[in-house]
This record gives C-alpha cells, structure tokens and sequence, in this order.
DNA sequence: CATCGCTATATCGAACCGATATAATCATCC
DNA sequence: GGATGATTATATCGGTTCGATATAGCGATG
C-alpha cells in the first residue's frame, strides 16, 4: 500500500523521505499520517527491488535545475557529500538527503499495484488509488468506483441498522458510522455518474 | 488498542476469539474488521500477562442454545479437553473451543487503557474509546470528547482547504475527507452538548 | 454419504506504527 | 556572535497488526 503511495508521488517528482510523507499528509487526506518507520523501510525496499533509484542529493551547487519540485537544498555546499561514509568517525559529514528517482520497472509496478483489483478493501487504500485514478484508463477507473460502491452497499445491507440493545455511546458510534459509509455511498455516486459522462463524449471533470 | 477493545467485551460477558471478532465486526462499527492473526495473538498476550484466563469450553454435541449471551459451553462436557494435548497424534480429539473470562487484572488494565490519554489519535482508537464510554467517569468522558474535537479542528485548520494544484481526483479525495472532518466536528458537538446536560442535572442520554 | 459452507483456532512472514536517537540547518533574540 | 530552539531529515528498534494459509469439527443440502 504504502510501495503504491510512495510510487505514485515519485511519478511527479523525485522527492526525499521527508518530503514524501509531507505530500501524504497534505495532499492525500489527513487519514494517512504514515509514520517513517514505514517510509524508510518502505524506501529501502522499493530501492532493493529496482522500482527506484537513490540519488545522493549532497547538494553539489550545481543542478540549478531541481526547480521548485524538486526538494530544494540550498546552494553552494555540496563538497562534503561523500564523507558521510565516515559518519562514525569524528568528522561532522553532512547527513545525506536521499532524493529517490522512479525508474521505468518502478512505473510498470506503479501500474500493476494501481490496477490490481484485488487489496482494496479498506478505506484507506481505496482513497490512494483514487488520488491516483488520473493514471488508470477510464474504464478501470469506472470498475474501481464501482467495485467500491458495491462493497459499501453490501455492508450496509449486513449491519442491522441500530440495534436497540447497545448502550448510547455504542449506538452513538455504529451509528455515526453507518452514516459515514452512506455518505460515501453517494459520494461514489456522483463520482461514478461523472465518469460516465467523461466515457460517453466530451470530457467532464468530476465534480467535487 | 486491541487490548482495550478485547477486554471491554469480556467485561460484559465470557467470549472466545471467533465471537470476539464478530461483536468487534458488528457492534462497534463495520470500521473495525480485526484479522484473526490479531486476535489470537492478543488473547495470548493478555493471557500470559494474567488479564484473562481461558476456560477450556468443549461443547459435546449438546448446546442448541447459542443463545446469544455466554458462549455456550452448554452442559456436561469436560472429559476430552485434556485430549487437546495429544492432537498431533492419531486420536481425534475435539479441537477446544477457548472461552476467556477476564480477571480483577485485567479489569484494572482496562480501566487504565481506557482512561489513558495519550494514544487516541487514530479515528479508530476513539471510536473504540467511545464505545466503552459508559465506563468512563462523565468528567473523563467530556474531556474525552473535548480533546478528540480540538484534535480534529486543529487538522482541519492545518489543511489549506481546497488547493487548485490537485488533480480532479485527487481533489476530489481531500475535499471529501475535509467534509468528513467537519461532519466528525458537529457529531462531536452533539455529543458534548448532551454529555453536559447530563452532567448538569438530570441524566439525558446521548442524542442520536 | 459426499461435499459445501460455517464455526473455530492457530501460525507465519511481512508491513506498519510509535518512540527514540542523531544531525544538520535556520530563525531569532539577547 | 553565539546560545537556543524549531524545523528538516534519516534511521532503527520492538511490538502490533494484517493477510494468507492450514487445520478441523459440524450442520445442511443435494
């Protein structure tokens, strides 16, 4: 999921961890407040894998391109870069700031976890894949709203709706959120009738 | 936060893990749809630290009950469950149906997971919490409420609300989880509202 | 009576989280 | 100008949780 998220960002841009679970935070809803113990490894696996590269950006005053995408190191300095392999000695080496760089095995895999249908059921990955849905073709799109919608309505029809034997603050919750899942049931709805429209002719951005 | 959530069940009555999962699953929201391979371990955890014991429920054929409450270790059984330990030999023996009964323990465990401040971040663990509430005391159960609204606002301020620079989809996403922000916001403030009318007097129960 | 589906427990590896450590950079105030 | 603190940044550790899978008893349906 996270492989997915990280990939995703990395199409746009090359970025560093930091950065990347800024984009999660701000861009993608406040639901995923990822924490680094999952952005490192997440990054160290998908480095090991091949889907990306690490570029060592030390900062070498050069490269006055990196522009306003991507992650801003200053200017001048960059000399050090390499010294960071003796970190433990007692020189002081600057700390390198990993800029990762998406390769094309990493774009075919961003497509392949993007498309694949299955692993969509909790909230959190349908929303990813959603934010993503500009890479997928109209009708994948169109399935991956509708995959969802029946899923949500399915689960309504499973939950006996407000069960009288729970006490208030219990009720008060299975309630809230029975709400919440009908709520996105007609947010899907206007997605879905949107996408049609888009298939059938002109183009028109979803609304909302 | 499993813990919590196992222990406040038990704290009604006596479950085994399967039932834990389903009461988890329909009671406290469809949000919560907790994989075995959490259970289980959780159970055993709680076990080892002495906040559950296990009651070995064997069920011989009888038990057409089920009747809702306490898992029906109906009657007369017993005599196998020692079988349980030969079980990799050729004797078939019953696999045990594990009932927990939670202890003095891990009553006071609950009691402080409930009431601990720290670590209600995530939508989930605040659900969870609320859903207990009935055993909170109503000065802890307002606060409760009062931090988990002043968290949400406090996101709800962060997020520059509405950035043009997303994609429609992608937009589509934060705008969508920025109303559902909101729609927490009022359910909170109906929430406080009644909780302080009860306090103020006369015991009203929790609108909605 | 065979097979299917539900109840039930269990385990494994991988993913993920929260806390923590470490450091460099930058702003600000004295 | 230099102490102090906030922000940016990478990394690791232990523990929790997930998803998949294996096993097995039991009831129903054909």
């Amino acid at each position: 999921m996270l492989d997915m998220a990280i990939l995703g960002l990395l199409e746009e841009r090359d970025l560093h961890g930091y950065e990347i679970r800024r984009q999660l935070r701000d861009h993608l809803g406040l639901l995923a407040n990822v924490s680094f113990g999952s952005i490192y490894p997440a990054l160290t696996r998908l480095e090991k894998s091949g889907a990306v590269v690490a570029t060592e950006g030390g900062s070498t005053g050069s490269d006055p391109g990196t522009t306003a995408a991507a992650p801003p190191t200053g200017s001048l300095s960059g000399e050090l870069a390499v010294l960071r392999a003796r970190r433990h000695t007692g020189t002081r080496a600057r700390r390198g700031k990993k800029v990762y760089r998406i390769t094309d095995a990493g774009r075919q895999l961003f497509g392949e976890l993007l498309a694949d249908a299955s692993s969509a059921d909790d909230a959190r990955s349908f929303s990813l894949r959603l934010a993503f849905a500009r890479h997928l073709a109209p009708q994948a799109r169109l399935s991956l709203l509708e995959r969802r919608r029946a899923l949500l309505v399915q689960r309504q029809g499973e939950s006996e709706s407000a069960r009288p034997d729970l006490d208030p603050y219990a009720r008060s919750v299975v309630q809230h959120t029975a709400d919440g899942v009908a709520r996105d049931i007609s947010w899907l709805d206007s997605l879905i009738a949107s996408e049609r429209a888009g298939l059938a002719g002109a183009r028109i951005e979803p609304v909302r």
